[in-house]
DNA sequence: CGGGTGACTCGGC
DNA sequence: TGCCGAGCCACCC
């Protein structure tokens, strides 16, 4: 059921990523049907600014690296965030990535 | 209307 | 084991 915007989509998705959990943009891309869309979801995701609820530290890369880190506030708001909800970061990276993953198109269907 | 861009991902060397 | 190149698609100028 796609939104009217594809924005609004991936908005949705990483609204309802619980806390504590995080996610990839191609997790999310596949979930919305576009394979390869990874690249959209993380520039959805460079308009995220205009979405305050919508918690953007919980979406990395594949290899549950901060990427979008220096489009916080501050390069590290976003480690702080993600360590906050109980995720251990370190060198940039979430550790027990695998474990803290939440995948949409599991959890959601 | 066409081209450039991007917080990605995969496959090949 | 790690780097490089190509693919991908929606949006802005």
């Amino acid at each position: 059921m796609p939104s009217r915007d594809f924005f609004e989509d991936v908005y949705d998705v990483v609204r309802l990523i619980p806390p504590g959990r995080v996610t990839s943009y191609g997790a999310i891309a596949a979930y919305l049907g576009s394979k390869r869309g990874a690249r959209m979801v993380g520039w959805a995701m460079n308009n995220c600014h205009a979405r305050p609820d919508v918690p953007a530290q919980r979406v990395v890369n594949r290899n549950g690296v901060l990427s979008g880190k220096n489009f916080f506030g501050s390069p590290e708001r976003m480690q702080e965030l993600l360590e906050a909800e109980g995720i251990q970061i370190e060198n940039d990276q979430i550790v027990h990535f695998d474990r803290c993953f939440w995948d949409p198109a599991v959890e959601l269907g």
